[in-house]
DNA sequence: TCGCGGAATTGAAACGTTTCAATTTTTCGC
DNA sequence: GCGAAAAATTGAAACGTTTCAATTCCGCGA
């Protein structure tokens, strides 16, 4: 109840408390036989050193903050789950914070941990809480921008090249013979929804094609809004012939409209995701995606974030890139022309079904 | 840089720390003049208070512990995800932790969170670090034992009713006239996997059958020991008609190694999952599972622990049971008595597939 | 036995708050 | 304008560590 402090421990092995803490933290300048006796009664005791009191003379907390929009979104999980065991090998502790997308909730969540005083901040920034980010900024509070860049703020940054994903895609699409491609765009005040969106249109334009209003479409990265936008694609007078969706939870509800609306996939509409899972080779058809290095753009964040903490003095900030693959399964093939009119037949097949055919 | 602290505050607005503090804590005592002049001055000088000088002298973090096994489960997302909302909107920031199944990182982890001071701890136990948590309890940290049981200790309990999960599903299986009835469980330390055994067991005790020791496969909950095991149960001379796989993780291994073994759900083979996930309409086919109200269960657990924060003395421990439901989509049939040659023809197509024939 | 030098130990300041008894200021009724 | 009561403010202790200058201890050579 009455927590055992340091002082009780120092009593009771008979010497004072300076002694006891070097003692106990493995200062060699205390006796063998003196740290035997502090470290067994310690022990027996069950003394447990408070972590506030020590960071607050030492001013380090071992904790870093983690923000990121949501931690229910797949994508971000292995992310969460490098940063997590890259910080436990190193003695750090993770406050995880859920931002929801919503710049107050970032806000807030930013105040809390330098309040908290931790040592760091890995942030998946809705690039709207400008103020207190320039803050941290000013205070040396190590950070590291991930997943999404903020410009005007200079601080280490992980991303993936969107752009590249982009085209990867499109590319692909336009490869297979495609010329109505719908894309399905997140918002564009993230660097994450204007990048893939720009690798889409430089495809495009690389291809000689001018793009089209009706088929580019801005969701909020949410399954519904893909699942909204793609039911309007299909109502159109001319419907695409491939729809690329740029990230996980709208290419989940694009299927789900395509699932619902009867869609043949890929013999009607050939589909393209975002972000690999690998329950995505169990979908039907097996989907093929713009797969992410989640796990390493977590690991990379938190290495930066390492590096910058054990430094003295902060170097100029650093920009990591990583570069997306298209993962190719058997959600895409030639358009055959016959639809929206259901033409049937063996074309419209996925590699599975024809495999049993 | 340097911090700004209390103290500048103080001396800037021309009042005492003393009074400064209850200005900024908004204490009724304090004339609203001065008050005001604090608050401005506090703006001004960006003061943000050190959260660990507060919590030394009140003894309270605002701060709680959660530790599960595996964050890239997406099992416990959804936990995860409603254990955060609830404590952001009490005020308390959330600690996360991957014991990974590993009983020391477990009490490594709980070493760090009492040196932390967290005001409680949610808990996915492994049943194996009962040292410590015994130490907690004596303590008198508000604790929850979330997901999984722990015989011998004494505290608030929140879980989902195995048995009842295994019953349900075997159940199932037997009423749509399967007799070859193949289980993948979980480790038997675990109370879940236990209990979900149990079920299955208890079921076919009550159709007066026997258990066949070939079809009672001990996994590990994770995805390999799915996928191992369902390759063996293949290879028996007379392998089962129906499959019952009781976490999420083996699930996915059953499913691929079927994929892969060519065989038909549920026309060669009926499967039913563990742990319902909306992209399991997507799979193929969709799949048949005990679905577990999983964001309850983390709602209920953190609601359990802010309960026992909140309160001066602790009464007796609670134990709440939530109920597991049979959802049933189109991966169960009734057995075709033709396995493991292989029959094809209609029976074999799942729901969607005749839909379009 | 003395004195010396290095090793070990001590004691107190510092970290940044809150809290509360004691003190000072203000208000108010007369 | 006085005195008492109420309101506001002050100042210091307390929270539990680490750190470091100052002090004490110890073994050893002379």
């Amino acid at each position: 109840m009455a927590m055992v402090t340091i002082k009780d421990v120092a009593r009771k092995a008979g010497v004072s408390v300076g002694t006891a803490s070097q003692a106990l933290r493995g200062s060699a300048s205390v006796r063998d036989t003196t740290r035997r006796r502090v470290l067994q009664v310690a022990q027996r005791l069950r003394y447990q050193p408070s972590a506030l009191a020590r960071g607050l003379v030492t001013r380090r907390t071992h904790t870093v903050g983690l923000l990121i929009s949501d931690i229910a979104n797949p994508f971000f999980i292995r992310a969460v789950r490098a940063i997590e065991d890259l910080a436990q090998e190193n003695g750090y502790t993770v406050i995880l914070c859920n931002t929801d997308e919503d710049p107050a909730k970032e806000a807030q969540y930013l105040r809390v941990l330098m309040e908290k005083r931790v040592d760091g901040i890995v942030l998946a920034t809705t690039a709207e809480a400008l103020s207190i980010i320039r803050d941290i900024r000013r205070r040396r509070v190590p950070l590291v921008l991930f997943d999404r860049e903020l410009p005007g703020v200079a601080a280490d940054t992980v991303k993936v090249d969107g752009e590249m994903g982009g085209r990867l895609a499109t590319e692909y699409l336009l490869s297979l013979g495609h010329r109505r491609i719908a894309i399905i765009h997140g918002p564009l005040v993230r660097s994450t929804g204007r990048e893939r969106l720009r690798g889409y249109l430089r495809a495009l334009e690389a291809a000689g094609m001018r793009p089209v209003q009706e088929y580019i479409r801005e969701g909020n990265f949410k399954q519904d809004s893909g699942r909204d936008h793609t039911r309007r694609l299909l109502d159109l007078a001319a419907p695409p012939t491939a729809l690329f969706c740029t990230n996980n939870l709208m290419t989940v509800g694009a299927l789900q409209a395509l699932h619902e609306r009867g869609v043949r996939i890929p013999g009607d509409l050939s589909l393209v995701g975002y972000d690999d899972m690998e329950w995505w080779t169990l979908t039907h058809p097996p989907l093929t995606t713009v797969g992410q290095p989640v796990y390493d753009l977590g690991r990379e964040a938190m290495r930066l974030l390492l590096l910058q903490m054990g430094a003295e003095r902060r170097g100029r900030p650093q920009r990591m890139v990583l570069k997306p693959e298209l993962i190719i399964r058997s959600s895409c093939a030639p358009p055959t022309g016959s639809f929206p009119r259901r033409a049937g037949g063996r074309g419209s097949l996925s590699r599975r079904e024809r495999a049993r055919g």
